[in-house]
Formats: C-alpha cells, structure tokens, sequence
RNA sequence: UGGGGCGUCGCCAAGCGGCAAGGCAGCGGGUUUUGAUCCCGCCAUUCGGAGGUUCGAAUCCUCCCGCCCCAGCCA
C-alpha cells in the first residue's frame, strides 16, 4: 500500500490531536451493518479507517452494527469479513458486534431513567410523528413525558421482559422537542421487536436504536475517532449528549467525510438488492456490480480499488467521481501486474504458405519485466487472427495486415498478404501469406520493416475459452435517479462470446489475470473458470487512442 | 421560512494571509515487436458572486447566490 499520502482534513485533525495530546492511541472502526454486499462506496470507507489507523500506528476494528435484525443475516457477516480481507485488511482482535454489548446499553438505559433523563412513551409511531413537528415547527412533548422514575424504571423492565407487543412502546430520551435540530427532539433509544438475532437469538425482545449504540459502542472500544459520512452529522449532538451523560469508558468523536459517488454506478444498498432481486444481475457477485464481491469477480485488483480510493482523497464535499478514475486505477495495476497472453476473438484464418510444421517459440510474460519470465507458444502453418486486423485494402493509418503488405506476428515473424479466399456472400473466409525472409526478432532481410503488429494464435494447439465481455451495467450517469432501472440499463452489458486462445492458459488458475495482447484486460472466471471450460472474464479494455475501428 | 453542511480547471482534490500541488479526462509530440506501456509538452493571471480589512486574500469580515442533508420505532 504504497500510494504517496496526499494532505486531508482528517489526517491533520488525527495529527493535530496526537501534537497536543487530545489522542495518545488512534483507533478507528468499520462498523458495516450486515443488511448486505459492501460496495465501492464501502471500500472508501474501510480504506480510510485501516488507512488512518495504519498511518497513524493504531488499530481499527471491524464492527458489526446489528442493532436491528430485522434485515441483518449471518450471510451477510461472513461475505463482509471476506470482503475487509480480500481488500488487504486485517482488522484488531476479534470482529466485534455491537449485539455484545446489548446487556451495557439496557444498564445505560435505566442510568437515563435514574437520572430522569429518559422516559418510555406509549404513543404510536403515527402520534410520535405527529408530535415530532416539522422542519420548521417546533415539537410537542409527549404525554408520557414526566412519567415518575418508577414507573419507566417498571415499564422499561417491563419491556425488557417481553410484556408488550412490538410497537407499542419505546423509550426516549427527555432532552428538548423544541430543538431546531429534530434528532435532539425526545429521540427513541429502544424499540420493541419480538424477533430473534442472528448473534443474540431470542434473548432480547428489544433492540437499542442506532443512535442510542454507536457512539456507545465506539465508547466500550475506545475509538479515538470515530469516521462516518455527512448524513450523520446533524446526529453528532446526540452522539455527544449521550457520551456526556452516561458513564462510558472513553470519550470518542465524530467526524465526518463525503460518501463517494461514482457516475454509470449505484451505490444504494436498497438499489443493488433491487437489481439482484429483480435480475437484472446475475447476484450481488455479478461482475457488473459494483460490490467488493462484484468488483473482485470481475477482476479489479484489491490494490487497485484501494490506490483508486487514495487518488480520489477524502473530503467534506458532495461529488461525483469519474467511473473512468477507477478504470485507470486498474489498468494501472494490471499493466505491472498482468502477464501478457494471446487469444483471438473474431478468428480469421491465415494460411503461411511457405512454413510447413510448427515451432516453439519462447515469449515474454511481460514487455518490460523480464522476472515474469517467458512462456512456450506454438507457431504453425496455419493461424488465427482477429479478423478487424486484415483488410484487402486501406490507407496508411491502418497499420495491421493488407494485401500485398507487411505486419508483424507478435513474438514470432513477419508476414505478408498474397490473396485471400472468399465464401459465395463475399465473405473473406482465408488470408494466404508468406513468410518474409528474416530471422526470428530481426527486422526482415531486405530492411523493410512492416508498419504494425497484430496477435495471432496457432489453429492446432488453440484452446476454445468462454469470453464473457462486461462493459457499465449503466448507460446513463446518474443511474440512481431514473425512476426504473430498466430504462437506463446498458443492453450490451454482458456479450458472451468464444474466442480461441494459445494452449498455455489451459494452466491459468481462478482469478488470475492476463492482458490479452492488443484487447484487454481478462481474468479466469472466480467460480465458472476450469481448465475443461476455460472462462474468462473482461476486465477492462486497454486505453485505445485509435479507436477498435478503423 | 428551522437546523446542519458544502462551493478551487470538464471530474476528483491540495492549499489554512505571501502571490493556485497532484490525479483523472482532454490535446500535441517522441519512443515502441501490444494503435498498450513509457517519456516530453499544453491544459485555472484565477479560487460561486459582490463589497470590505490588509503592503498583500482562495485563505479574514459582511452580504448575496447555488447545491446537499435532516421530520424511520433504518443505519
């Protein structure tokens, strides 16, 4: 993780905090809530939470948020830690859960209803709107509101002990419902739910709201800084109001930074499920999705989303990132990373009348790392090429192979067009060429060098590989505010189509990456990838200053 | 019309009173057995606007304009 570290708010404020003392220890926390996938959005969140903590030489934990098993599932825990991993994260200690701490937040309750700063309220969920008032009146109290010590002491319990039905009564805190701000307005600190957890089963029938567990939970685990995004900053003042007045162990801060936004992209959990759901994706993996699943499987390089996420910086402003930022990203990484290989697409067969048999030929992985050494590739008679690569004439920008002209086979010789055959529609069906005088690596004999280089694979040792082409799942920029998916959904999402492919990649392991010379970046399909069935998915093509074209 | 934020190049983003970093995109040119990579150059006399303070302001003050968030027993 080498990215140089570029000047944000929070790195001055965690720095400035550490100079004067405030702060001896930084510890930070993820703290997803597990109602889902984590998406790229999530990633820049993770990636300045273990960054800071990494930079700062303290530790950052990774906590769910389950204060509301209504959506939560085990499904999601384990996709999510698999995820933080997969990113190159390691979080401190074990995975916390703020669900451990359910029986510290019910004492701290009852600290509320002692100090007659809390109160249980038997309005319904319409009345306690109503008396909420609006943004711009103020609200009313609540008739339950002087409710005697005891008896929210005896209700509490008795809610605590299961003796209501769900929703018919929550506890509060008394603090001002003429607040300008409405999260101060009497806020709900728990709610009745009859519902089983997925970490604590049926032990509680009421659940802390977030409000009444975060700033908690990040108290119990002595966070230093506790980072989220901008909706949450008018909650800063109960954040604080409840560190205030409860006798928690350390006294954590808020801070609070700029969700990212990508343009072509959704980034809702609500929005992705409706994809999943609806199908327009084949799962939250589905490598058009911009989930840390999706991403991966499509074969964007951890280190890729995560130098992405250092490039785009981290501020309090709304903005929208260009999607084209993370492509650079990752073909920056797979550039260096990728070692080369052949595979043809629109296979167009070329005859090299004058070479008889077959030769070996030793190529390098890569075109400036030679530690990535070299592999074997069958050169013979008869070969594939892209059929865009030949035309029976063009003008001198084409670079690639004409009648009568030269082009390079990549790695292997220089040839040249003679004639080609021709099916009944026209349809050129064979090129013939010629070997040009040369010697294997030289320029040819008499000098003239050819204008281009083209791929090429053997037709005897080609391998059949499943190409799954993927390009945005979206055609409009601003996906999220269409009012249905399907009319901005990109048709050509997914093309499946077969290309042939040199016989060393028989060998390629899942999720491993190559750059198919001159066509992009592919990785071996994660789950659908087997050396009988070879899958390969599209990562991204290479920058093309010319167009696919001509 | 209440409260909280934010406005620096097409898109991100540094800058915190001393005279506009960087990345992405774009545009030129060079190298090249990937029209890739790499390399070189260009790309804000100007920081939402208008006043003011100051020798000096993107940075301080005032007013104005624009955008985002908040009325879940979601997080």
């Amino acid at each position: 993780m080498s990215t140089d570290l570029r000047s944000n708010f929070l790195r001055t404020q965690i720095q400035s905090d550490l100079d004067s003392g405030t702060v001896t220890n930084v510890v930070t926390r993820f703290p997803p809530e597990p109602n889902g996938f984590l998406h790229i959005g999530h990633a820049k969140s993770i990636t300045v939470n273990f960054g800071l903590a990494e930079q700062f030489g303290g530790v950052c934990n990774l906590r769910f948020d389950d204060t509301n098993p209504e959506k939560e599932s085990q499904i999601f825990i384990d996709a999510i830690r698999q995820d933080v991993q997969w990113l190159g994260y390691q979080w401190h200690g074990d995975v916390r859960y703020a669900s451990s701490y359910f029986q510290q937040f019910y004492d701290w309750a009852h600290h509320l209803i002692e100090e007659g700063l809390a109160y249980v309220c038997d309005l319904s969920a319409d009345q306690a709107r109503e008396t909420r008032g609006s943004l711009t009146a103020p609200g009313t109290n609540s008739p339950f509101r002087d409710r005697s010590i005891e008896e929210n002491r005896t209700l509490f319990t008795a809610m605590r002990d299961g003796e209501f039905e769900d929703g018919s009564r929550v506890l509060r805190a008394k603090i001002d419902m003429a607040s300008p701000n409405i999260n101060m307005r009497d806020p709900i600190l728990y709610r009745i739910r009859a519902l089983p957890h997925h970490q604590t089963g049926d032990d509680w029938p009421i659940y802390p709201t977030y409000d009444f567990a975060h700033g908690q939970e990040d108290a119990i685990e002595g966070v230093s800084h506790s980072i989220c995004t901008l909706e949450f900053e008018d909650h800063r003042p109960l954040y604080d109001w409840f560190i205030e007045h409860l006798p928690v162990p350390s006294k954590p801060r808020q801070f609070e930074f700029a969700r990212l936004n990508l343009n072509y992209t959704v980034t809702s959990k609500r929005k992705l499920k409706g994809l999943v759901d609806d199908g327009s994706v084949a799962g939250w993996d589905d490598p058009r999705m911009p989930t840390i699943a999706g991403l991966r499987r499509r074969g964007y390089p951890a280190a890729a989303i995560r130098h992405f996420c250092e490039e785009v910086g981290t501020s309090r402003s709304d903005g929208v990132v260009d999607v084209a930022m993370l492509e650079s990203a990752v073909r920056n990484e797979l550039n260096q990373k990728a070692p080369r290989a052949m595979a043809v697409i629109d296979p167009l067969k070329v005859v090299i009348d004058n070479f008889e048999g077959s030769e070996t030929l030793e190529l390098a992985n890569h075109p400036s790392e030679a530690s990535m050494g070299t592999r074997s590739v069958n050169f013979s008679k008869e070969i594939w090429i892209e059929r865009e690569d030949f035309r029976e004439e063009a003008n001198k920008k084409f670079k690639r192979l004409v009648l009568g002209k030269r082009v390079r086979l990549r790695g292997a010789y220089v040839i040249e067009a003679e004639r080609c055959e021709k099916d009944d529609a026209g349809e050129v069906i064979a090129v013939h060429a010629c070997l040009v005088p040369q010697q294997l690596g030289e320029d040819p004999d008499d000098g003239v060098k050819p204008k281009g280089v083209i791929h090429w694979v053997a037709t005897d040792t080609a391998v059949v590989a499943e190409i799954r082409e993927y390009d945005r799942l979206f055609a409009d920029a601003d996906p999220a505010k269409a009012d249905d998916f399907a009319s901005v959904l990109n048709p050509n999402s997914l093309v499946v189509k077969q290309a042939y492919a040199e016989a060393s990649l028989v060998a390629a392991d899942n999720e491993s990456s190559f750059q198919f010379e001159r066509l992009g970046y592919f990785v071996a399909d994660r789950v659908d990838h087997t050396s009988e069935h070879l899958v390969f998915n599209k990562i991204i093509g290479l920058r093309d200053s010319w167009g696919s074209h001509g």
